[in-house]
DNA sequence: CTTATTTCTTAACCCAAGTCAATGAAAAAA
DNA sequence: TTTTTTCATTGACTTGGGTTAAGAAATAAG
């Protein structure tokens, strides 16, 4: 199960059996029950993320307003903008499942670089993959209206809405969870009645 | 005037006179007049670029309708997702001043980074806070309403208001020039009317 | 200065999302 | 199982942005 962290390494970099087992015993995995709350709002974050089981999301609270951000599945790193500036972070990062994570942070990275200095290269990689998602995203959410982003979503990542409430779906999506309710319901109406 | 190259460089790395002179002689300085198209859809980008002098934006093309994503003023590094995943570019890039930009490419960096290795760190420093900026914008507008990006974006950078067509600066903000017309009435109206 | 062209504003009307409230369905807890 | 809580849907109504079209204001061109 803990192989999901070398899939995914395995895209940016080969490791050794040497060095994966350094990075076995190196690595903390944790667990965390849903609902957990990893990161707060006004926290310094002091550790980075990797989901091997379970699924998170990040938002924020405005107004006392649940405004989602991100949703996180297995295999993908999380990197709080607040673990990077050392700024306190502006929003929340919860568990929406069971979880098992794996836990980074500055210490553990300096002493993995000493052991594995090859694995430097993988931090601008991550890096880039991540400006060119987040850009596409952004592009994304300003190119579609709200009903696109559902049909967006629905075609590229259906095994989401399979997994996550709708309310989050919607606060996702930037709308209400009652528009989103009629959206679905246009959508069925419409495709029903296209001849006669 | 194009030590302005410089003033960006020194947030990241403090270089010698002689470093400085390599660069003088190897960058490329250009001039392009308003309206100049430096990336159109479709077409792989093999620049990337830094504005000197002048004012840019990058806008996709959706049924024929122009939408907004970045204004790039002077000290700004432009690096098109084009450039970094090789793939044809989905978007325009386009001088909306007359513009001086330093032009980068491939085999220019890589000859920097040869005659000038400390530069190396330089990368994964401006790919950082590209990553900070990026997802900032992208959590902001969740955030906000039209109405409330306006009002954040006057109070931001209230120098592109004065700069930048008011049916651009709506498209960036995700509505049509007639609303913000509204939205700007409204704030007046409203301004003018809080006491008796 | 005058004429074109581009940009901005206004108005009337439409429609999709927001709001409020009620109900139904499903999941979790007792 | 029953109860409770959470989540999803629906309806009536409001609101704010989209659309269309006209005219005013500002810039550029002649």
């Amino acid at each position: 199960m803990d192989e999901a962290i070398f899939d995914f390494l395995s895209k940016y970099i080969d490791l050794t059996k040497e060095e994966k087992a350094i990075l076995k015993e190196q690595n903390l995995f944790k667990s965390f029950a849903k609902g957990t709350v990893l990161l707060k709002e006004g926290e310094l974050a002091k550790e980075c993320f990797f989901i091997l089981k379970g699924c998170m999301y990040s938002y924020y609270l405005v107004d006392g307003e649940v405004k989602v951000t991100e949703f996180f599945v297995e295999q993908q790193p999380i990197t709080p903008i607040s673990y990077t500036t050392k700024k306190p972070s502006e929003y929340y990062l919860e568990c929406l499942e069971d979880c098992i994570i794996a836990i980074g942070s500055e210490e553990r990275t300096e002493e993995l670089m000493r052991k594995i200095p090859r694995l430097a290269i993988l931090g601008s990689c991550v890096l880039e993959d991540e400006v060119v998602s987040q850009k596409t995203k952004y592009d994304n959410f300003i190119k579609l209206s709200p009903e696109q982003r559902y049909k967006s979503l629905q075609k590229e990542s259906p095994e989401l809405l399979n997994r996550i409430p709708q309310y989050l779906i919607a606060s996702y999506l930037g709308i209400k969870p009652e528009s989103l309710s009629r959206i679905r319901k246009r959508m069925h109406d419409n495709h029903n009645s296209l001849p006669i």
